[in-house]
DNA sequence: ACCTGAACACCGTTCAAGT
DNA sequence: ACCTGAACACCGTTCAAGT
């Protein structure tokens, strides 16, 4: 049943391993998209290989190192802004970028979220072109590191939250009737919460990419009051 | 070797039940504190409290609820700012208040932001704060509901990542002596990465609190300007 | 060098059975 | 009504052993 791989005599006269690190991040990646962060285990993924849960362990030193390896990969066709845009638009555009990778993908942000400081060369280059956009506009060193982790951040959690409860999808959903948590928010005591109840309808029915575009605007608001204030002293 | 609870031969002639809702979150609270999120098990709180862990299944649904009643433990010492102050500085007081509260109990914002949406009394009496002052201040139902997510996204977030790496805290830590992660990232190539490498120093040695200062103004700066651009049409 | 068998020390949850 | 015994279906990881 099993198929060897195609042996060449001749230079190298070894069997090409079955398995290698590039192999494994990429039938993780396969493994994320099918069944979610949750679903992605040291076990499953085995048996998506046809091996061992224990074989993987030759090639990576265990599921922090493989979620670093997949944010590397998640991470990978992430584009670059026009550095001749302003600022601004720079940061919007990589923001925006950013998003749209982070959604190819099943619970990517989560992986990210997960996975610690930056290490492989496609997260760093992503660093790397919001630090140059911030010291080019005019940022100290520190409020440069400050305004980098805060946008990299707003970006993943915003994806992360937008993502959430996806699997949970509500079935009957239809699109105008109004959803159980609204109509458990409308009974809520107006006593006690009048702005919560007299927004409940705008609670519900937000769009997320509208809603995206909001903080990533007070975002880069306030980074331009913040570089007017600053460099005019 | 168990000590009988005190029984009362009266109006109320049954034992007082050994475990209820209140003695579980309370204990799980504790837990937390001790072992952190990761060892915040139902096994483990269950031996904590003497008992079986089946039994916890009997006073609340599963681990998410209770994930979900320990999130309104850990808001229910949540003060209020002052609502005569202006709308700039109450969201600041909001928004030092909430870091202070979720910074008593370990892993407090990984329950938080694991946790779904506020149903309980504490944690929508912060919601409606929010909410109320955004509103008040002239903010439209829709900004009012998009900037509010923005500002408790935004203290979970940062206090999620202030707190992610601190039981990994690294003993042989010299005040001044540089850290094996600041010289790992000198010695990257500066040729791809010049402002990563230039800004090795900053990067590393971020305070805390500043760095929350830092981001809580850019929210604020960010939403005056988008008050000031949208009452004006 | 690379992979497996088998175990270790865990998880959350269910459910018939006990009191 | 409340709690337990015992199981189910999982986890990540290690390590001696195989090839």
């Amino acid at each position: 049943m099993k198929i060897q791989p195609f042996k060449v005599y001749g230079q190298k006269r070894q069997v090409e391993p079955a398995l290698d690190q590039k192999k494994i991040v990429q039938a993780a990646l396969g493994l994320l998209d099918e069944d979610g962060f949750d679903g992605l285990t040291m076990r499953s993924l085995a048996k998506k290989l046809g091996i061992k849960a224990a074989s993987l362990y030759w090639h990576v030193r265990g599921k922090e190192e493989l979620l670093g390896l997949l944010a590397e990969e998640i991470c990978a066709p992430m584009g670059v802004p026009d550095r001749t845009l302003p600022w601004q638009k720079q940061l919007e555009v990589l923001g925006n970028e950013y998003r749209r990778v982070l959604l190819a993908h099943r619970d990517a942000a989560r992986i990210l979220a997960s996975s610690g400081a930056p290490s492989g060369p496609n997260r760093l280059r992503l660093t790397e072109m919001v630090l140059s956009i911030l010291l080019d506009a005019g940022f100290s060193p520190q409020d440069a590191v400050y305004a980098g982790s805060l946008l990299n951040e707003y970006v993943t959690m915003f994806v992360s939250g937008e993502t959430q409860y996806e699997n949970t999808e509500t079935k009957s959903d239809r699109k105008d009737s109004p959803s159980e948590a609204q109509n458990w928010i409308k009974a809520l005591p107006p006593t006690d919460y009048p702005s919560v109840v007299a927004l409940a309808d705008h609670l519900m029915k937000s769009d997320a990419d509208d809603r995206f575009r909001f903080g990533s605007e007070i975002l880069r608001n306030g980074l331009e009051t913040r570089l007017a204030t600053r460099s005019g002293r």
